[in-house]
DNA sequence: TCAATGTTGTTATATGATAACATAACGTAT
DNA sequence: ATACGTTATGTTATCATATAACAACATTGA
C-alpha cells in the first residue's frame, strides 16, 4: 500500500490547516510540559505529518514522509515506533488497529477512549463522541463481570461527503 | 510471541469439547451448502483448530498447529490467509484486530456484527451480545449521516472468572 | 475428455513491529 | 565548564503479519 492508494476519492482532507496545526502543536507542548516530558523534534515533526495529512497513516509511511519532508536523514522502524508510542501515550494520536495506521486526536485531554468512523471510500477517519456508546460497553461489561482496561471501537463504512459525491 | 506464552493463566478453555465442534462443523457445512462452496479439508481441518484452541490464534500458529497435528506438508503463508479469508466471508470466524489473532464465530448466521470481550490475562475472547452497543452505534452513526459497513469492538480487560481467582 | 472454475502450492516480497545494544543530547549539580 | 545521570535517538538484526504473481492440481459439468 504506497499511502492510500486504493481510495477512489484521495483527496487532502485538510481538517487541519496551519492554524489549527500550530494550535494543536501548541496544546501538545501544554501536555508535554504539564507531564513534564519533551515535545523533541523528531516527535513535533511526527505529529505535525499526522495533523497536516488528516487521514490514517501507517509506520512506513511516516518513515518515508519524514525522509521527504524533512532534512533529515531515513530514520529506522525503532525510531518511528518509539516516537509513535510516546504520541499514544499522551494520547495525541490513536491507534487505529483495523488499519495498523496512526490519526491525531482531536480531544487528547479527553480520558475516554474514542469512536471512530472510518469511510473505505474516501479513507478518512473521524472521531466522535461516544457518551452513548460508551454507557452500553460499560453496562455489558458489567452484566459479564468484566473489567473494562482497552477499548477498540472502529467502524468502517461510507462518510457523508462521499455518499453525496455518490462514489 | 509464541502462541499464547504471555499470559498467566494459561488454561486450554474447552469452549468447544468434541460435541461441540461436530455440531459447529455441521453447521459449518450447512452453511457452505445454502452458499454453493465447499469447505474443503484444509478449511475443514483450520476451522476445527480454531474452534478446538479456544483463544485466539495468529496466522503463523495456525501454520504451525497444521503442520503438528495433520499429515500435511507446512503449509505456506499466502494458503492460511486464503482460509482465514474465506472463514471470514461466511463468517465461521472472526479476526481480532487488536490481537491480530482469530477465534470462532458462535452464531455464523446472525447478520450483527459483535462485541468481543477479550481478557488480558488468560487470553480468552468471548463474544457478548450487543443490541444496546449496537443500537447505540447505529444512532451515532446516522447523526452523522455515515453508513455502516462494518464494525470493529474489541473490549480488552479482565473476565470474571480471572478477577475471582485473583490473578 | 475437455474446458472452465475453483483451490492449493510456490516463490518472493511488502509491511508492521520489536530486541539489544551504541551513541548523542539534555539538564543539573558541583 | 564539566562530569554525571537521564532521556532520546541511531543502528543492526530479526521476528511477525500479510499479500502479489504465477504455477499446478482438483472438481464439476458439458
Amino acid at each position: 500500500m504506497s499511502s492510500s492508494a486504493e481510495f477512489v476519492n484521495n483527496t487532502q482532507s485538510q481538517l487541519y490547516d496551519n492554524a489549527a496545526i500550530a494550535s494543536a502543536i501548541k496544546r501538545a507542548k501544554e501536555i508535554c510540559q504539564i507531564n513534564d516530558v519533551r515535545l523533541t523534534q523528531l516527535r513535533e515533526q511526527v505529529l505535525v505529518l499526522i495533523l497536516r495529512h488528516g487521514k490514517p497513516l501507517g509506520a512506513y509511511s511516516l518513515m518515508d514522509m519524514l525522509e521527504e519532508t524533512s532534512d533529515r536523514e531515513r530514520v529506522a522502524p525503532p525510531t518511528i515506533y518509539r516516537t509513535l508510542d510516546f504520541l499514544l501515550e499522551y494520547r495525541l494520536i490513536h491507534k487505529i488497529h483495523s488499519l495498523n495506521a496512526y490519526v491525531s486526536n482531536s480531544n487528547p485531554r479527553r480520558e475516554e477512549s474514542s469512536v471512530i468512523l472510518i469511510c473505505s471510500d474516501c479513507g478518512n477517519a473521524q472521531e466522535v463522541p461516544n457518551n452513548t456508546i460508551q454507557q452500553a460497553i460499560n453496562l455489558s461489561a458489567s452484566q459479564h463481570r468484566f473489567s473494562v482496561r482497552k477499548q477498540v471501537i472502529e467502524i468502517t463504512g461510507q462518510c457523508s461527503s462521499c455518499k453525496q459525491n455518490g462514489i
